[in-house]
DNA sequence: GGCTATTAGTTTGTACACAAAGTAAGTTAC
DNA sequence: GTAACTTACTTTGTGTACAAACTAATAGCC
């Protein structure tokens, strides 16, 4: 029988995706900590304002169609940004169930400086474009392998 | 002046790797979960007891070195897993600031059946090996980038 | 029309994640 | 030997994440 080692053990930490995927996942929301703070934004906020940015209105459903989120956790998310003065929620007269989250004119306004943002990230992970582009291809398989059974 | 694509708009959401990022980890998060339940672990805690099983005993700051997670979510989250029976605390006899977190009986067994899941989740993913090996190795480059300046 | 089922959001409860302040044990400098 | 500093962990406060229960509005069915 072969000895347990790091390279053949099943458990091994340092063999796990799911472990190198949380790591990964909270080290580059790390980086984004200094240059949302100005705004008062976190990242989960900023991810809300990037689809806004790109669309709106939008309702709870659809944002976290968007984002892959709970309606418990974008509830009060929303709450937050509406605070911040950011965007603006109110129920669509159509529907009037379903949210209609907009963006107010600061929010908008939010836009020029954050899209200094990407280009500050990618200068900070100091990583090749490519490589970068890959990883990101990579993952949004991952993404379409996990949520298929699930 | 171009026009602002999805192509070319540096703010697209689906450009973002922070987001596919994300995204990723919370999906894979969540295939664990149906896996952990019956044991009663959350999967930061699995990853603990991962730590666990490869050496013993361990610090709050070896773990946090470990897993890159702050003191302050590892205390409460160890006092969990003890209240479930699988670790130990105690202090450290040779240094009573230093905690040493051990296994309890309960909790070196459940090893022989954690096996089970690493090997489940590859399957229920169904992607090659080769590629999901791939993707591990780029997240650790991008870890090491991601920490290199922070 | 009115009953039932569905849908969209909100609320509540538990568990991370992390910053910041607090506590106790150990180390260093003198 | 003790004051000052450092270290290891705990506690507190804010903000996700997500399950589960709840509320209100709409859609379907008879």
């Amino acid at each position: 029988m072969e000895p347990v080692t790091e390279a053949t053990d099943l458990l091994a930490l340092d063999r796990q995706v799911c472990f190198a995927l949380s790591i990964a996942s909270r080290s580059v929301i790390g980086l984004y900590r200094p240059l949302l703070q100005p705004f008062g934004l976190t990242h989960p906020q900023y991810l809300v304002m990037l689809a806004l940015w790109q669309q709106e209105p939008l309702s709870v459903k659809e944002l976290g169609e968007l984002l892959q989120l709970d309606p418990g956790t974008l509830s009060p998310l929303l709450k937050r940004l509406e605070a911040l003065g950011y965007v603006h929620r109110e129920r669509n007269s159509k529907d009037e169930r379903a949210l209609a989250v907009t963006l107010t004119p600061a929010g908008r306004q939010l836009r020029a400086e954050a899209e200094k943002i990407p280009p500050a990230i990618v200068a900070r992970l100091g990583m090749d474009l490519d490589e970068l582009q890959d990883l990101h291809a990579a993952l949004m398989r991952l993404i379409a392998s996990a949520r298929r059974d699930a």
